[in-house]
DNA sequence: CCTCGGTATTGACGTCTGTCGATATCGGCA
DNA sequence: TGCCGATATCGACAGACGTCAATACCGAGG
């Protein structure tokens, strides 16, 4: 049926501290430690997709919208085909910055306030 | 000569790279209003720069030095070539996050707090 | 001046990426 | 049930990217 709840191709093995409070992927801030190799791997992943103009955009509009989370069709006008727009959303969510569900005819795209925290922490 | 140094109107703590060309700690956060087309380029040039393990760990190793900065003798063994690593430190400072001084023999290359920290406000 | 160690540049190569048009899928609705 | 609007997938293509070996450049010492 439902196609929702796919799980994210990130990883969330070690997100969850003590706490519970839920910091993803990974990671000490850049200046804190060297990155090894893996945990490089895994955050360059996240900074690519946001690495492109279209997919920040696309990423700053659903972000900016009320609740974090957006209709494709309000934000499909960022000068690229409809295709193109789709397929820059989908690597925004492979790389766990978003969530997508459908609701009726349209689609949604909501912000992982999570992932994005701890990246941003990562750059500190 | 000189360069034309014109420049849209933006915040202090414009950096120049190498080139000359201006890059800069803009933009509100991405959450707060949808980043516009020359916003989102600039912006996914420094996330690009991140976007790739190698770099992310050279880049890693120079902000957990000592001072914000290292030889990049001492920064070498993350498993490329030389010529490798030059590259990416290349781009590095291209996107305006390290710059690089020359002392005798050695090249230092040191972090961009400002353009850092801007890019971690980007992403609140 | 010449050599040497450290770093940058060049040229080539295969792979990845962004883009589009065409088409498939999925719900709502008449 | 059949059509339609919204979104995703496919196939193709040009250009960007990461990588290396070879080589050039640049200071320090002899």
């Amino acid at each position: 049926m439902s196609n929702l709840k796919e799980l994210p191709v990130l990883q969330p093995g070690t997100i969850a501290d003590a706490t519970g409070a839920a910091v993803v992927p990974c990671c000490a801030p850049l200046s804190r430690e060297p990155l090894g190799a893996e945990d490089a791997e895994r955050v360059a992943v996240m900074f690519k997709a946001l690495g492109d103009p279209v997919r920040l955009r696309l990423f700053s509009q659903i972000a900016s919208h009320p609740g974090g989370e957006a209709c494709v069709c309000d934000i499909q006008d960022v000068g690229v085909s409809q295709p193109t727009v789709s397929h820059h959303l989908k690597k925004l969510r492979d790389a766990g910055l978003v969530t997508s569900e459908r609701r009726g005819s349209w689609v949604y795209y909501k912000v992982t306030p999570s992932v994005v925290a701890a990246l941003g922490g990562v750059l500190r």
